[in-house]
This record gives C-alpha cells, structure tokens and sequence, in this order.
DNA sequence: AATTTTGTTAACCAAATGGTTAAACCATAT
DNA sequence: ATATGGTTTAACCATTTGGTTAACAAAATT
C-alpha cells in the first residue's frame, strides 16, 4: 500500500499544500507541516517542486485561476448590466461560502509580493474590464442606470462581494455574530447586495 | 552619542517594529530587521518588549486603536444616517491615504489568529453597533431611507471604503492603473462612495 | 566620590527550518 | 532472475532565527 508508484502523490502534496498555505499564508507555512497533512515524507515536497517557492507558486496559481472566470462573469456575458449584477452576485457568494480561505490568501499573498500579479496578466484569462466599460456607458446613455465611472462600479461590485469575506473576524465581532449568524448574513446577502447596487444605479 | 539614556529608544523600536511589522506581518517580520531600522541592538528589542509576540501585540494594539475612533464616528455622533455616512467617507479614505498599510494589516493578522479580537473587545472604545441599528430603523419608519438591516448597511459601508486599500494590487491590475491613477481613484471615492450609498437607501 | 541602577553591546546558544544525500524500495521491462 | 529507473525514506547539513548572557558604560542615588 505504501510503495506503489502512487500516481497522486504530487497532487496528495498540492491538496496538503493549498490547506497550510492558504490558512497560513507562505512566510507562516512549514514545509514540514505540509508533508505531514499530505503523510509523506519532507524530502517529496523537493523531490516534486523544488523549493517552498516553486510549491507556493503552484499553489497561488491555482486560485488565482479559480478566481479569475468568477470574474469574467461580470464582465464578458452578453446579459444587462443588472443582470450581471444579480448573477455575480448570488454564483459569487456561493463560491466563496465553499472556498472561504481563497480571497483572503490571494489578496494577502499579492499584497506581500505586488509584482506577482503582472505574471498573472500575461495569462489569456485574466480578467478585461472593456466591454464592462462599454456596456455601462451605452446604458447610461440609454438612460437605463444613472452615471458613475465604470471602474468605481466595478470596484464596488467587488467591495461588496469580497470585502465581508476577508474581514470576516472584524465583522464578526462587530457585529457580534457567532459562525451560524455570520453565516446567515452572508446568505442574506446573495440577494441583499444585488439589491443595494441597483437601488443605487438604476433610474 | 551613543551611550545616553535615549528616553526615545523605546519608541524608536515601536516606530521601526511598526514599518515591519504592517508590510511584512507577523510571520514575515525578522527581529534583527526591526533592530536595524531602528538603528540599535538586537538585544534592546528583548530588553524593552520581552518578545517578538509582545512587540508585536504592542505595534498590533496600537494600530487598532487608531482604527477604532475612526469607526465611531459613524456609530455614535448625532447627525443624520446620511451626514453620517458623508463625513465617515471622505475622512475615513482621507486617513487611510496616510496609512496605508493599516487596514490590511489589522486583517490579516486577525484571521492568522481570530482569537487577538477578543481582548480588543474588553475595550472601552471598541466600536458597538447599538445606536447606529436604532437611528437606521428609526429613519426608515420615518421613511427618510428605504428597508434594510443595519448590520447590512454597516458591513456595505466598511465595505465600500475599506476594501479598495486592502485589494489595492488586484485593483491596480483590474483597472490597469499606475500609483497615480490609483491614487486619483481613491481621492473620487471620497464623494462617489457616499452618493453610491445614499443613492442606494434614500427614499 | 562611591555605589547602585539602567541602558547598551558583542558574542553566543539552542531550536527550527529549508534543503540535500545516499541508500533502500519496488514495479516493470529485459 | 536481474537490471533498470522512478519513487521514497531516514539521516544529515548549513543557515536563520528568536532569545540569552556577561561585560561594560552612563546616569542616578547615596
């Protein structure tokens, strides 16, 4: 059981790897503590990446490619601008409810290290705000939503989805909710947020 | 020169642990860094606060009471929900500009370990929600703004101010802006922020 | 002026940490 | 069965790191 050629070792290692790092964060990480999660042995961890850097690196790829088509939805679907407001915001919360440690481990990790993000903007997916730009000046034009600049609605879409996840603790005790309650709010807000965006942009 | 007693040593270690501490965090911070940006000895860091935790819980509770204040105003003055939200906006962002590396780092040392906010909450000035979630259904029977749960409307708010500081290197990509254009970004918010929101709640 | 207290330094220490190595293991092709 | 080549392990290594110590210098106290 032990020494056949496991095919998923490499992946054991990554599973092991987004767990630590993703709740840890690179600098509090331990090389150790990821071979024990993944139950192999230290020396696998070089065998298959190389370097704690390298493994961080697979690992930070991974979200970052998980986050970016959540995106993409706000910003490249042929639907109204409410529409993409609704639908992000519900799939959004949704995501995040079963990813909770993502946008926090991205965010911290980019903010440590800010040229890490121009490797990810090479990539063909990484998210393009020009036809979200487009699309909300046509509609202003038409009369359908209210002026504001494309980019700050774009950052409040943003704000409002991500922002109550990474500061979980402080909303959490301002609040003072306990998980459940927490939990609760976050679920009223798959359809609160949406609200509160176009209330604020519609004519 | 050297050997005087520098009444000011001790918080030129604060000043220094400060710096390192906010960019780097807890875990990426190295006591010898802080000694050298501080310009003195090692062993002085251990003379005066004991232990990295301790400095660290030193620089940590410092920076979360310049937080705190900042919060209150929207919680306990005396104006209007919409004064409120105007005044909190354009100086919340005002003071951020100053220090930028505070918001992200309260929160991310707070998830590193959700337990920190506990003691924070024995504060005196540890911001509490009650007056603020009276004034806001106070007004909405009034029908000066429309329907919404205060911890909602608390959590839009922080949202919408604190993020874009936290997000800054994602948002710089997004939105392919430089520092400057950045910078311009957030000076806008000032105002764009609390028309969003007003726009948002008013009746 | 002598002595005690406080501030400061260089040198040191033990533990932790990322990484390496040499040997063993084992499935498979020969 | 045996050689082969990827896989795995235990032991090891060099460096880093938080923290300590002993000696010394400067004030403060007597």
């Amino acid at each position: 059981m032990k020494k056949t050629k496991d095919e998923n070792t490499e992946e054991q290692i990554l599973e092991a790897a987004k767990n630590i790092f993703q709740s840890k964060g690179m600098d509090g990480a331990r090389m150790q503590e990821i071979a024990d999660k993944a139950g192999i042995n230290k020396a696998m961890l070089h065998y298959y990446y190389r370097s704690k850097q390298l493994l961080f690196e697979a690992v930070f790829n991974n979200a970052f490619l998980l986050l970016a088509p959540q995106l993409n939805t706000v910003l490249n679907d042929d639907s109204s601008i409410e529409e993409k407001i609704k639908n992000f915001t519900t799939n959004y919360i949704s995501f995040i409810l079963k990813h909770p440690y993502l946008p926090n481990f991205v965010i911290q990790e980019l903010n440590r290290n800010p040229e890490f993000i121009l490797k990810m903007k090479e990539n063909k997916e990484f998210p393009n705000l020009e036809k979200f730009k487009k699309q909300v000046n046509e509609e202003i034009k038409k009369g359908i939503i209210k002026p504001i600049a494309a980019e700050q609605l774009f950052i409040n879409i943003m704000a409002l989805n991500i922002f109550p996840f990474v500061a979980k603790p402080l909303i959490k005790a301002f609040i003072n909710a306990d998980d459940e309650t927490y939990l609760q709010l976050m679920e009223n807000r798959k359809t609160e947020v949406s609200n509160f965006i176009i209330n604020s942009i519609k004519h």
